[in-house]
DNA sequence: CTACGGATACAACCGCTGGTTGTGACGGGG
DNA sequence: CCCCGTCACAACCAGCGGTTGTATCCGTAG
């Protein structure tokens, strides 16, 4: 199917006759009563009854209408959406279970005027290269990695402290405490699979390791969540960090266990960064927003690593 | 813009190179290169980044995906309404600022996960027609025009009680009345325009005068219910009929009024039609979702026409 | 260092889609 | 009854979009 025919279409229905709406796409009469005719046939439904007058929509065409209008405005958004210079707010997030979705899914709710785009970039030095070529507006990123500084042109925000969870199965040692220190972490095999060195993700289980001196397994094949978590659920020996905010869609009766963790409970800080001459009109929308919304960081108790910039 | 070229784009991004794709849409590699190249030349936008081990997407790319796939998507769904066999449920509402609309509006709430369509068909002959071609599977109407009784093979129940309101500006004579009788409406104008003759509501109002003497214009063209409200609200001696649940959506301080109509209160009776033979699976949710929800009918002080079906 | 494999791009060729022009059929209104 | 406006059909033709063949690039194995 062709969107030029379907715009044919629905020109024809606006218009109630072939000619005029042959007129307004500037080709003939006769190549829109070609068109009508191939998508009918492609359909296998007919969608006018020619009269003498025009042409009215059948049973089949007005229910096809409201889906070829459809149809169009989604074409329009496709190329809006990579359209230079007023296209929507392209915002990179953490390719993780990360707060920054949540985090865009309540912008979006409060904003639904503002279109958005999300991508994932690989890691912060993409990310802002992304910022400071234009490609993305902003990036929810942890600022910044260690002996890496920020560029003067790019400014940011802490929007967010993340809260790290024990996510255990039933049958692990630790699996019945209502929580845990992270002293009592040390020994257990805690598995992270996905997490790509060189990322600021690897980097801040390796500070945590460092620090504390935990067993992080960050290596092996990501199969997906769904794989992690069946893993984690039947395997008394292994424990994965999950974020407080993520929503776990499992049949129940997996009997998973979510356990926080103190002394200190480690946060993942969410930044919000973007080029300081960025002229995108959404952008001080988003920040105003986060500003709201983003709850406040390095609360007593709490721990990031050292290489993570304060403001 | 083609829908194949950009299946073709969904493809190479789910398979990471142009090759898998290729070969998957049963064409060349040298098929999917030039249509990504002819894509990339459209949208004005690089779209992936060749290497010698595959195309990965370019930001562009990725902020563009999402919004192809709904691009697919919108075009399944157009394609589905016109399916035979298996499209979705498709209901004739009656043309006009009607309860239908709404009690379509509610089960759609409680039940997102059924497909819909929503068609206008001229009047009751059509519907009947319609339904018995299974061009529609439902139809709500007021059963049956005069004279003309409803087939065999045709089926309905009531399911809506639609009492009509005054709706005057602030000039008119009653427009301070709390409510007001139907004999109080004798000798004012009641304007009611795009009532087109021959339909049910033609007959309707036709009673209406025939039974209580009033003066009802429903003669003239209808230029839409802006035209209308707008006409009502800025000439005393006029005044038209509108659903009590019609949403206004007007601005404020126009000092338009609604006024309940007593002494009969004239109620429209949609009933919902279908055929007794329909096989689609959705009918019967519908049938029970208008079942519960459905008032109740023939109310003592409320007035339908004589040639109102009464089941 | 070289050869090879696997990936994309470019060039030449060609069938067929989709446009135009010209014409016919049909039905309503003056 | 004729004329006008409408849509459909036929013939023709340009160009889009496919295929085959080939060049180029890069990572890797020998």
């Amino acid at each position: 199917m062709d969107l030029d025919t379907v715009r044919t279409f629905v020109a024809a229905a606006e218009a109630g006759q072939f000619q005029e709406a042959a007129a307004e796409l500037a080709v003939t009469q006769q190549a829109v009563s070609k068109r009508i005719a191939a998508l009918e046939r492609d359909l296998g439904v007919r969608l006018f009854t020619r009269t003498p007058r025009g042409a009215e929509l059948t049973i089949d065409g007005q229910a096809f209408l409201p889906h070829a209008r459809e149809l169009l405005r989604a074409a329009e958004r496709a190329v809006a959406s990579v359209r230079t210079g007023r296209r929507p707010l392209r915002v990179d997030v953490i390719a993780s279970r990360g707060a920054a979705t949540g985090l865009m899914r309540g912008f979006h709710r409060s904003h639904p005027e503002i279109d958005l785009d999300v991508v994932m970039l690989f890691d912060i030095e993409t990310a802002v290269s992304a910022l400071r070529s234009g490609a993305i507006d902003a990036s929810f990123r942890a600022v910044a990695a260690p002996g890496r500084p920020l560029p003067e042109d790019i400014d940011f925000v802490r929007v967010l402290d993340e809260p790290l969870q024990l996510l255990t199965g039933p049958g692990h040692a630790l699996a019945s405490a209502r929580s845990v220190t992270v002293a009592q972490l040390v020994g257990h095999r805690i598995w992270m699979p996905g997490i790509v060195p060189g990322t600021e993700w690897a980097a801040y289980y390796d500070d945590l390791v460092a620090e504390f001196g935990l067993t992080i397994e960050a290596t092996g094949p990501n199969f997906g969540s769904d794989v992690l978590i069946d893993t984690v659920a039947d395997t008394p020996a292994l424990a994965t960090f999950m974020s407080e905010q993520t929503r776990l869609v499992w049949p129940a009766g997996h009997g998973l266990r979510r356990i926080p963790v103190t002394d200190p409970t480690p946060v993942y800080p969410h930044s919000l960064l973007w080029h300081r001459d960025n002229p995108h009109p959404a952008l001080p929308t988003l920040r105003a927003h986060l500003a709201t919304t983003g709850t406040g960081h390095d609360a007593p108790g709490t721990w990031t690593p050292d290489w993570v910039l304060p403001r």
